[in-house]
DNA sequence: ACAGGATCCTGGGGGC
DNA sequence: TGCCCCCAGGATCCTG
């Protein structure tokens, strides 16, 4: 579900709620995350102050004094929210830390369980743990980088933008959306695109991502923000989950295909092959 | 080496 | 109402 946008919005939700605070006890759903818990990891967590809260594509980093990094990943179905003790525990709840000077408790819902939640030593602990790098976010990717990784690979310029280790964060809907901003075909092959038209792309990535940054995200099923709000940018779609609705600029039907093993919307008009 | 598919889960919606 | 099938914002492992 979350992609930058949502994760962004997290972690903005979450900082002020979480910094300075003291990780007093934590309790566990029968149920393992997509990474197994150890038990060796929570007295290092229990005692531990949250220094700063960032995020790193779509992952979220919480920095730990004296030491330690507590990352969580949301999967498709995750939420991670401050909420009241006294606020009943929902369903699929899998993780609570009591925090403490407060009567509030950091909460990870995830009703798939595609999400994780994993402790670290430090950043080089968690970054060896990955087999694949993660690669620059898509405000920091240049030019450069960008071309020169669609120009290596026979892939679909979708599969591209999906490839978390090309640019990190975006996801199924935001390729979808900045494919239409820069007005190409997502069966483009990477190879197949000039300069300019990668150069077309890379400047839509930043513009949907800085836009749905703005509205806090979107919202389809379960996505909510650290505060429990949902976000508004599902209002805002020009072709994501618009198949057969007239597309705004031209009024031709949104298409719906698989490509990459994920269904990809597009306006065959606007952006013609 | 690399691209594509299967897999891990639960729940919602449509068709019958 | 119920059942069955398909679909879903992601990452990773396996295969050809």
């Amino acid at each position: 579900m979350p992609e930058l946008p949502e994760v962004e919005t997290v972690v903005r939700d979450l900082r002020p709620m979480l910094i300075g605070k003291r990780l007093a006890a934590i309790r566990r759903s029968k149920h393992q995350l997509r990474t197994k818990w150890s038990n060796a990891w929570e007295p290092r967590l229990i005692g531990s102050r949250i220094d700063a809260i960032r995020r790193r594509g779509k992952w979220i980093l919480i920095d730990l004094q004296p030491q330690g990094l507590f990352v969580v990943h949301l999967g498709m179905t995750g939420q991670l929210t401050v909420t009241p003790c006294a606020t009943p525990l929902e369903n699929h709840v899998h993780l609570v830390c009591d925090l403490d000077a407060g009567a509030e408790q950091l909460r990870f819902r995830d009703i798939r369980r595609f999400g994780s939640a994993t402790y670290h030593d430090d950043e080089t602990a968690w970054n060896s743990a990955h087999a694949e790098d993660l690669g620059p976010e898509p405000f920091d990717l240049t030019a450069l980088a960008f071309r020169q990784s669609l120009s290596r690979t026979d892939r679909c310029v979708k599969a591209v933008l999906l490839d978390q280790s090309v640019v990190a964060g975006v996801g199924n809907i935001y390729a979808d959306e900045s494919l239409f901003a820069a007005r190409i075909n997502p069966h483009r092959l990477g190879s197949d695109l000039s300069s300019g038209e990668a150069e077309l792309i890379r400047r839509a990535i930043v513009r949907v991502l800085t836009r749905a940054i703005k509205y806090r995200g979107s919202s389809i099923r379960n996505y909510v923000g650290g505060s429990g709000l949902k976000g508004k940018f599902q209002n805002e779609f020009s072709v994501y989950g618009r198949t057969g609705e007239p597309c705004r600029r031209c009024q031709t039907k949104i298409e719906r295909v698989r490509l990459a093993g994920r269904s990809t919307h597009y306006c065959p008009n606007c952006q013609k092959v």
